[in-house]
Parts: structure tokens; C-alpha cells; sequence
RNA sequence: GCACCGGUCGCCAAGUGGCUAAGGCACGAGCCUGCAAAGCUCGUAUCGCCGGUUCGACUCCGGCCCGGUGCU
């Protein structure tokens, strides 16, 4: 029978990495960081990590696997990804995938469609042409080359249409044709995704006050120290040295920059980081809720009552994966103890086909 | 006490005697197929209070209340 997959999903300050850390511990299991920003190196104070004493405690993966001024995307995630959850089942350990990165987590377990990977030169020249003309020109160029796509990405929406332009460009065909071919789903598992709703102003609380403590343990100080090796992308200048960290420009460490650099004093530095975190919370809520088949859960993965009832439910999936036909057997032989034997028998002609390519 | 300035959506803020009172932020809803902690879309007021002038007032007049500034 297919393994379990467990993801855990919620806006920043949810309370992912507690749960996370209580259900590895409890079922045996690895964690798989989905954050954009986690997977940079050096990058400590503003990306929320989990702690070096929680990352001893438990194995996490894809924490720290990239230079920060390396260009690091949806698709090497979902590859990276992909192993690390391999590996862990091989081990026999339970994977669980921590998200906050919506498109990071579709990408894993969804797919991407089969595309050409994004160019740097192209881009730059497609930007160039949106700063010259306007944003409606790109919008017109992609009408001509896929107007169906056109349709579908708003003329205002830069950065995809540079990308579907960048896609029909580069591959010599439609976008929209590219994506009726589909994607490549994660396959051999069955995913058990868990959400962590809070109430809005708890949350929008906890993230302020997340922010203050940023600030305090020496975020600026932090920042100051990685722009001797790195340039922020706010800043870039072309006679610098010094690498770009795409990094540098994420919430909290875009004002830490804005403040070194005297734009901003340390308190509305903070009100700003604020603002940008508790926006970005309820653009992850937004995209989450479409995702399919959450179990959701309206309080902070601290919570102690929260965390028994998921690992219930966690129990209870695992439950279900090991004895699959229990649940249909239930009406026939609710009298039998035993309702594993015989089972055998009352497989249904498409579980047999799938068993196929086990 | 007197004088002046000002009171327009949660905040900032335009505005006109008469089309459905700009805009920004916040807030809410939503989008998202390789930069996603990014980018984008949509939504939300009857103008401090009372009275008057007028065909018609948020806009004009008077009084009151509140805030700011100045003066003896």
C-alpha cells in the first residue's frame, strides 16, 4: 500500500514548525521545508528558520541548499524535494512537508508543466522593453504569440507575461499548448495535508510581535554583516563586486537594507516589515484554501488540543494506508473481528490495474 | 476670553452649489503551471452636529461641539 505524505500548510507564524516538530517525533518522520527563503544559506534571523537545536533534534531537508546568490526556482524545489521525500521513505521514516510557499508546494506535488527553464538574458531584455514602452506592449506581444494565454494573464501582470513570453520564445511553441500537455504529479502516496487557519487578528498579532523579536536579535546587524558579500536587489549597482542576493529584498531584510541605508527609521523599519508580513499571511491563506482536500484547523500549531487532534487524524490516515479495504469491507463483514482476511478478494478491478506499476 | 486655521471611509488626503464625492494606505475577497516573502485583479464613505439660504448644499450663512495655532 502507498505510504503516507504529510504536509502541513499555513501563513507565516501559524505555528507549521511546532506541529511539524511534535509530528516528527511522535510518528517517526523527516521534515521537508517549502519556503522560498529557507532554502538560502546564511539568510538566519529573517527567514524563520527552525533552530540549530530543533534541526539536531530532527532531520529537516531543504533548509540551506543554496549560495544566497544563487537563482534558485519552482523547478529545482519540486526536484529537490522529490528526492529528499524519497530518501526519507526509503529510510522507512514518515515525510512531512512544512509549506509556506504555495507555488514551491504545488510545484512538488502537482507538478510543473514541461517547459523550458527561464532565461536570464531574455528577460532582461523583455524588461527593458516593459520599462521603455509600457506594460501593455508586453501584454500585445504575447497576444500575437499565444493569444489564448493572453486571455488568461492580465496585461497589468508583468512577471508572467514575461515568463509566457519567455516560454513560447524559447520552446517555439504556444504556452497554452505546452500546458495542455499537463504536468508531472508526485505519485505513490497518499497525501494527508493538514491547515493552519488561526484567527486573523491572533495571527496578524503574533506576526507583529514576530517582527519586533526579528529586529531585536539583530536582524540589521544580520543584514549589515551579509551586505559585505552581497548586494541587495534594491540596490544593485553594476560596478559592484559583489553578487546579488535575491534574498536580501524578501520581507524584513528589504527594510533592514532600506534602514542601513538611511531611508527608514528602525521603527517604521519594523511597522513596514510588519505590514509586508501580515499582507503576505493572507495571500498564503488565499492561495491555500484552493488547495484541495485540507483537513483545516482554526488555531496556532502550538496549541497542545490542536496538536493531539492532528496526530489522531494522523493516526487514522496511517491506519487507513496500512488496511486499505477495511473502510469498504465495513457494511459486509462488520461482524467479522477480523477484517483484513478475505479482503483480498473484494479488490476492485481499478485498485488491481494500479497495483500494476507498484 | 479674543483671533485665525481646520474638521470628508479605520488612517492620510483631493474636491465642486447640481453627472453615481478623486486617489493612496489599511481591511476584505480573489488570481497564480520555473524570480512567488514576487507580481496582479476586484470591493468598501454621503462629507463634525443643529438650523437657515436655495429648485438643489459636502460645498454659502449662523450657532454649537472638537482639534491646532496665535494674542492679551
Amino acid at each position: 500500500m502507498q505510504p503516507v505524505l504529510l504536509v502541513i500548510l499555513g501563513p507565516t507564524a501559524s505555528g507549521k514548525t511546532a506541529l511539524s516538530l511534535k509530528l516528527a517525533e511522535e510518528f517517526g518522520g523527516e521534515i521537508v521545508s517549502c519556503d522560498s527563503v529557507a532554502v538560502y544559506r546564511e539568510f538566519e534571523i529573517g527567514t524563520a528558520k527552525p533552530t540549530k537545536e530543533e534541526r539536531q533534534r530532527i532531520r529537516h531537508h531543504l533548509i540551506d541548499v543554496a549560495a544566497p546568490s544563487e537563482e534558485f526556482t519552482a523547478g529545482d524545489y519540486s526536484r529537490m524535494a522529490r528526492q529528499a521525500i524519497a530518501d526519507i521513505q526509503q529510510r522507512g521514516r514518515l515525510p512531512i512537508v512544512v509549506g509556506g510557499t504555495g507555488l514551491y508546494l504545488r510545484a512538488l506535488i502537482e507538478g510543473l508543466f514541461e517547459g523550458p527553464q527561464r532565461s536570464e538574458q531574455l528577460r532582461i531584455r523583455l524588461r527593458r522593453k516593459a520599462d521603455q514602452r509600457t506594460v501593455a506592449h508586453l501584454h500585445r506581444v504575447l497576444e500575437r504569440l499565444d493569444p489564448e494565454a493572453a486571455t488568461r494573464i492580465h496585461p497589468n501582470d508583468t512577471p508572467k507575461l514575461i515568463r509566457a513570453i519567455e516560454v513560447c520564445l524559447l520552446a517555439g511553441e504556444r504556452l497554452t499548448a505546452m500546458w495542455d500537455k499537463g504536468r508531472d504529479p508526485l505519485t505513490g502516496f497518499r497525501i494527508c495535508r493538514i491547515g493552519l487557519e488561526p484567527p486573523r487578528n491572533d495571527l496578524y498579532a503574533r506576526i507583529n510581535a514576530r517582527c519586533v523579536a526579528m529586529f531585536e536579535s539583530g536582524l540589521v546587524e544580520e543584514t549589515r554583516r551579509l551586505l559585505t558579500a552581497y548586494q541587495s536587489p534594491d540596490f544593485v549597482s553594476t560596478a559592484d563586486p559583489r553578487p546579488v542576493a535575491r534574498v536580501m529584498g524578501s520581507l524584513g531584510y528589504k527594510q533592514a537594507v532600506q534602514l542601513l541605508h538611511g531611508e527608514l527609521s528602525q521603527q517604521i523599519a519594523i511597522l513596514e516589515a510588519q505590514q509586508g508580513h501580515r499582507n503576505y499571511a493572507k495571500r498564503q491563506l488565499t492561495w491555500f484554501r484552493r488547495e484541495s482536500d485540507v483537513r483545516w484547523f482554526a488555531a496556532f500549531g502550538d496549541d497542545p488540543q490542536l496538536q493531539r487532534e492532528v496526530a489522531e487524524l494522523v493516526t487514522e490516515h496511517q491506519g487507513r494506508a496500512e488496511e486499505p479495504f477495511e473502510r469498504m469491507l465495513v457494511g459486509d463483514v462488520s461482524e467479522d473481528l477480523s477484517p483484513r482476511t478475505g479482503a483480498q478478494d473484494d479488490i476492485s478491478e481499478e485498485d488491481a490495474s494500479s497495483a500494476d506499476h507498484l
